[in-house]
DNA sequence: TAATTTCTCCATCAAATGATGGAAGCATAG
DNA sequence: CTATGCTTCCATCATTTGATGGAGAAATTA
């Protein structure tokens, strides 16, 4: 049963999905109060008013985009959950990052958006945080880590924000961090994820661990 | 040989160096677009004429931040270049994260403006970034992995990157995250160096590592 | 075709924001 | 005390920004 945002959103050439679209986009880039409705009325090449008519005020078009990547992402976790069910924890945690990788690193904007409502504040509103803390157990439980969220301990939640932290950090500054190694996005993919499996796995298998890469 | 900035700062009851001060906190909270110079001005207390008569343009006033900042980083990279200079690479680890840690929780804004300028666009200015990917270098230099920066493999920067990347995150995000581990501050800065520690240092040393903590 | 609904744009508003000129305050030098 | 220079604030501007009303186009229905 698709939700009414996604029912709204279900056909990409609406105007209410276009103007969505856009606005995903330079939220992501510029965030909430770097954004204006101008620049999305702008971008998708229309007047503002019909913004306005279809989402309403700035706000609720912003709090739709993080309703909006919160669905996309509980449902990814939840892939990533069926898949590795039943699996050792080596590999889950394999399957895992590279699983939330490819999907994080096509999906940039997200990531974006998390780190900004988290870190940031807004001048308009003080309600637009998105629980980036939520993620942290759901990943851990996702991954396999912990059968329920009240059965990790702090040291094991503080790893998991280590790569959570450098994952989403990984994929917000591809555009500055690539260049730094000197790779193509290809490559970055493969060694980030890499970097994560090097860290995340003797973290948690605990003993001797075997050399990866 | 005082820069001009610093020579400006000498004095922090002046009021030149009382709006750097206000200025600094909240471009680190709301970022450039989210910060108004009458917000500045008010948590002053005093008029925008005077912030305009002391500092000019908004933006003459933020680059005054990040190039302070950028200086203050720097000292502290070679004071821990210092420190660390003849011991282990071991032991240049563990101190170099320990002053890492410890420095950036007592100046908070530090990081978060290096991440908001590296990660963020401004609507004003395209020009406001920072080099994030500077630091990535600088730091591991400092931290003694490498000679110099041209010696560093593509899979080392990365790690030096995901330890950053986290360090950085982990203290901009402390008010979100430090509530899900439900510790004290200064345990939370305990705990954020042990992760680091337990994951850096096996990754520079390679062979296997002993169990920290 | 005619009527009705849905959509899009132009014009416009009020508030917020970056920025400035000038008057008034205040200290210091003469 | 007076004159000078530095500092602060009030009043004000021009522009930007969030937001709306209404006219007209476009699609839908009858």
């Amino acid at each position: 049963m698709p939700t009414t945002l996604e029912k709204a959103l279900s056909n990409p050439d609406s105007m209410k999905a276009r103007i969505f679209a856009s606005a995903q986009k330079l939220f992501a880039e510029y965030g909430f109060d770097g954004t204006t409705t101008r620049m999305i009325a702008k971008d998708v090449g229309i007047d503002i008013s019909t913004l306005y008519y279809h989402w309403g005020e700035k706000k609720e078009l912003y709090l739709a985009v993080l309703e909006n990547f919160n669905n996309d992402i509980d449902l990814k976790l939840k892939e990533v959950e069926s898949i590795v069910h039943g699996t050792s924890l080596n590999t889950r945690l394999e399957i895992a990052i590279d699983e939330m990788c490819d999907y994080l690193f096509n999906n940039v904007d997200v990531t974006r958006l998390i780190l900004f409502s988290s870190f940031m504040r807004s001048r308009e509103t003080d309600d637009l945080g998105v629980a980036i803390s939520d993620y942290i157990s759901n990943i851990a439980v996702s991954m396999g880590l912990a059968m329920d969220k009240s059965s990790i301990t702090s040291t094991a939640k503080a790893r998991v924000m280590a790569m959570v932290l450098s994952l989403f950090s990984f994929t917000s500054g591809e555009p500055f961090l690539r260049p730094v190694l000197g790779v193509e996005k290809v490559q970055y993919i493969d060694i980030i994820k890499d970097t994560l499996k090097f860290i995340m796995i003797p973290a948690f298998t605990q003993g001797g661990h075997e050399k990866k890469q």
